[in-house]
DNA sequence: CTAGGGTTAG
């Protein structure tokens, strides 16, 4: 190129910026001869929207304003840079720099500013943006954006209003942000709704307007209407979409259809993160954790969401020390970082073995890295210090929570309840309505948990009353059955029977369980082989209720009856699934079943267990004897 | 030649 002017120099700049060459394009850039304000902002736009150069950018804008006067583009694109890292602070010293150098005032700032306002949690700011400009500078992207900002927010009825203002600006986009909008809020239905209107007023679907209309189909698991738009999906063509494919995997995973979803996924030319997450947690809920596991294997590109998919996959299927090992394996890696939903998922595998020494390193681990604390994640520590039995730790969690909901007074009341701090269950439930929380379903289950263990009946029963009379909340069948154990704990099985009576429904394994164990309790083997025709009909495959039925009648001496039981157990095949007992000795698990002689220290295990339970038996014949029953099973 | 909005997974 023999003759070269500003814009040549500019235009050979924004090809390599284009490409991701920031050496040559930097090398360039420092030697070019002429410099405009283009110059500059093609180097910053390339800067801000590229992973690893946003120190770069900031450098270089800093070093702008002693060059020229800083531009209307250069402004957009750091309100853009700050958007993505979420730095709130910049953004208002950048719209604070704008409004006194009078750049405030264009539709790219508008839309800039709403955008970095709702992207780092101020709505209130946004929507001042947008209320408190001059209709003239009011677009159609402004006005999509403050739409998604509304969405963002969950103010759908706001966001509606914004959409039906100035209807002529709407396009493509606004109609896309709607369905996507209500899709991700819950309004399946509506999203559904607004697709069909979105056409039959003319304007045209887009690989946009798909994706979101395919995860309203998953939200609801509508798979008729899915299978629908697949059909006119494959025949337009557009099969192939990373953005489409990945959302009929997600929809078939959620409609149960393995098979047909990694067929799919297959069809994918490079592994898509975004397909093969839905499938993980597809087969982590059937419980084939091998292939999940493969599939995780098999992603090169690992991003956190895959990470959380496949450590809370492990959880779910009680493989909790997998689930350790593989946060170890994260740990190593520098590349990504642990997020809130990560912890809570480690969290609940602490929960489930009771641990608490993990639950400890866990919470350091969150504290090292700065995460966040809300109300979900104290919750999960809360749960995880009562269940790992730690009480005092979940309290001071409890109380340094800034942000408390419902749920977090439910994990205390009911952490308080299994510690058998009653007094402190109790009061803590009036605190808490004080401050106007609602009560939920689950906070009377821990209240009548507390009332069964203490067995106060009387305030049980006003517990019970007061649910559904005070906070109209319908009784479930934990709650019944919560009842009657306690009127059977606190040898009242006249109520409990009167209760049986006058249920709204017809009880379940769990309230037959907890009436039978009252009747043990209270020595009646009559009523309980009243109930266990019921029993067995529901729970006919349930090997421990059968061993539950020879335990009642065995207390009462009534072997024949105990040796009928025992037999129907056997001809059905009923396994009962076998209790186990853990402890941790520095980072090994040892876990033993009744009769359990596997373990390597076997010998002086058992020596132990005798000695013991000698010294039990001189405290009491009884449990001498329930003892002697258990390791007879 | 440079700047703004909407899509998929835990």
């Amino acid at each position: 190129m023999p003759e070269r002017n500003v814009f040549t120099w500019n235009a050979i700049i924004n090809t390599y910026v284009k490409d991701n060459n920031f050496v040559q394009a930097r090398a360039l850039f420092d030697a070019a001869p002429f410099k405009d304000w283009v110059t500059y902002n093609t180097m910053l736009s390339g800067y801000v929207n590229s992973e690893g150069f946003q120190d770069e950018a900031v450098r270089l804008f800093s070093e702008m304003q002693f060059v020229d006067e800083v531009s209307e583009y250069a402004l957009t694109t750091m309100l853009g840079l700050v958007t993505k890292l979420s730095l709130l602070s910049y953004g208002r010293q950048l719209h604070s720099y704008m409004l006194k150098t009078g750049n405030s005032l264009n539709r790219y700032s508008l839309s800039s500013l709403i955008a970095m306002y709702s992207k780092c949690g101020c709505f209130k700011d946004a929507w001042r943006v947008f209320d408190g400009s001059d209709d003239g500078f009011v677009d159609t992207v402004s006005k999509n954006t403050m739409v998604a900002a509304c969405f963002r927010e969950g103010e759908l009825e706001m966001a509606r209003n914004v959409f039906l203002s100035r209807r002529q600006l709407n396009d493509e986009v606004s109609w896309n942000t709607m369905i996507s909008g209500f899709a991700q809020n819950g309004y399946e239905e509506e999203a559904i709704r607004l697709f069909r209107i979105m056409m039959e007023e003319g304007f045209v679907w887009n690989e946009h307007s798909f994706s979101s209309f395919i995860s309203a189909c998953s939200g609801v698991k509508n798979l008729k209407l899915g299978k629908e738009i697949h059909g006119w999906i494959l025949k337009k063509g557009m099969s192939l979409n990373p953005f489409i494919s990945s959302s009929f995997v997600n929809l078939y995973c959620k409609c149960g259809l393995l098979n047909y979803a990694h067929s799919i996924c297959k069809t994918t030319q490079k592994a898509n993160p975004f397909a093969v997450t839905p499938l993980i947690v597809g087969y982590s809920e059937t419980g084939n954790m091998l292939e999940a596991r493969r599939l995780f294997d098999s992603l090169p590109d690992k991003n956190h969401v895959v990470w959380t998919a496949m450590i809370s996959g492990y959880v779910k299927a009680h493989q909790c020390e997998e689930a350790f090992q593989l946060f170890r394996e994260l740990m190593t890696q520098k590349t990504t970082v642990p997020d809130e939903l990560i912890f809570i998922n480690l969290l609940g595998a602490c929960a489930i073995h009771a641990t608490f020494n993990y639950g400890k390193q866990i919470h350091a681990c969150i504290l090292r890295t700065g995460t966040a604390m809300d109300a979900k994640l104290s919750n999960s520590l809360v749960d995880t210090y009562s269940k790992g039995g730690n009480v005092t730790y979940a309290r001071r969690i409890f109380q340094l929570a800034v942000d408390r909901d419902t749920i977090l007074y439910n994990s205390m009341i009911a952490g308080y309840a299994l510690h058998g701090y009653e007094n402190e269950a109790i009061q803590l439930f009036s605190q808490m309505t004080e401050q106007g929380f609602q009560p939920d379903e689950v906070t009377f289950l821990a209240l009548l948990s507390v009332c069964r263990h203490r067995g106060l009946v009387k305030l049980g029963e006003e517990y019970f009353f007061s649910m559904t009379q005070d906070y109209k909340i319908s009784p479930g069948f934990d709650h019944y059955a919560s009842m009657i154990d306690l009127y059977g704990r606190a040898n009242q099985l006249d109520k409990a029977v009167s209760l049986m009576e006058t249920l709204p429904m017809e009880p379940d394994a769990v309230i037959l369980g907890a009436f039978l164990n009252a009747c043990k309790m209270n020595r009646n083997a009559e009523l309980a082989k009243a109930a266990e025709d019921k029993l067995l009909q529901i729970e006919g495959g349930n090997g421990s209720r059968y061993a539950q039925l020879a335990g009642i009648y065995a207390s009462e001496g009534k072997w024949n009856e105990m040796g009928r039981v025992m037999k129907m157990m056997r001809g059905r095949e009923a396994k009962k699934t076998a209790g186990c007992s853990w402890v941790y000795i520095g980072d090994t698990v040892h876990t033993f079943i009744s009769g359990d002689r596997s373990h390597m220290e076997n010998d002086a295990i058992y020596i132990t267990l005798g000695c013991l339970i000698k010294e039990l038996s001189k405290l009491s014949a009884t449990i001498f004897l329930e003892e002697e029953f258990c390791i007879f099973y």
